[in-house]
DNA sequence: AATCAGTTGCAAACGATTTGCATTTGAAAT
DNA sequence: ATTTCAAATGCAAATCGTTTGCAACTGATT
């Protein structure tokens, strides 16, 4: 769990001021289960799935559901990025500020570790296959998966 | 073996004999829904959700449990490819004999329209991000997303 | 034609996510 | 500090895709 990257993922842990602060910017309200749910998607370096979340919480902080429409909130202010693992379950994870939080993961199939990944799909050929299908404003969606050096023996 | 088209996808209408020759040597039994849903993979050049097969079947032809179980066994088999479009609905495409069916998709995030993709994450860098994590077995799901040509407007 | 593992249909169960609605609560206005 | 109201929450119930239990059925081999 030690990260000692000088990476673009290190600088995860944003204030909640500033957090707090674009929700108000958005006159959202600051609750105390958004400001619980922020608190812990914060100090978390993956995406987490609302259960997880919810998980994580003190009893009795907040109902499930609220988690669930907080992350929607969440991710149409640009606040969270979802991924999906492909495992039916939504995660998500903080995105910075500015930031529009595309990257991508590997994920461990058997013990379900996750490593983020800086690397992307290439530019060049996205656009080569955008611009052959006449598709605009083409992104993509992007996982890994192998055995990680644990789940190997 | 060898095909005369040198487009990949598009000697995709495998014969059925060779399907259900697949089947039997794996001891499964060829029965009428199994066929009917071959038949419709067979004539489907894009993944199918287990909902759109079943429309696709004339009415009470088989059970949309049937289908369930009968794509999973596709799958296990090697015979169908499963797709995640992010919707939360499986999609399922045929597999041709001795091909993994590893690819990737285009799809219009307005309408739906589906192209398939020829080109593939590059090999050396998966390789350089499976080694640089000590991960080995390393694949990616990989899909694109954007507005067709007919959905600019 | 008999046999039996593999299949199917139907109902019910499930897990993730969404929705309806009455109640509560931030935070702006007074 | 009190009022005020849109925004937010909790709880129950509904949806949706998918899975499972089980009794009845059927294709393929004997």
């Amino acid at each position: 769990m030690k990260k000692t990257c000088a990476h673009k993922h290190s600088e995860k842990k944003q204030e909640l001021a500033s957090l707090t602060g674009r929700l108000r910017r958005e006159s959202r309200k600051i609750t105390g289960p958004r400001a619980a749910i922020l608190e812990i998607l914060r100090h978390h370096p993956h995406p987490l799935t609302n259960k997880e979340i919810f998980a994580e919480l003190p009893k009795g902080e907040c109902d499930l559901v609220t988690i669930y429409r907080a992350m929607h909130m969440l991710e149409k202010l640009g606040m969270v990025k979802r991924f999906d693992f492909g495992d039916g379950k939504a995660r998500f994870e903080l995105v910075g500020e500015g930031d529009d939080g595309h990257h991508h993961h590997l994920i461990c199939t058997r013990c379900a570790n996750v490593v983020e990944i800086e690397e992307c799909f290439p530019e060049e050929i996205e656009r080569r296959i955008a611009r052959a299908n006449g598709f605009t404003g083409v992104t993509h969606r992007l996982e890994f998966f192998g055995l990680c050096p644990a789940c190997q023996k």
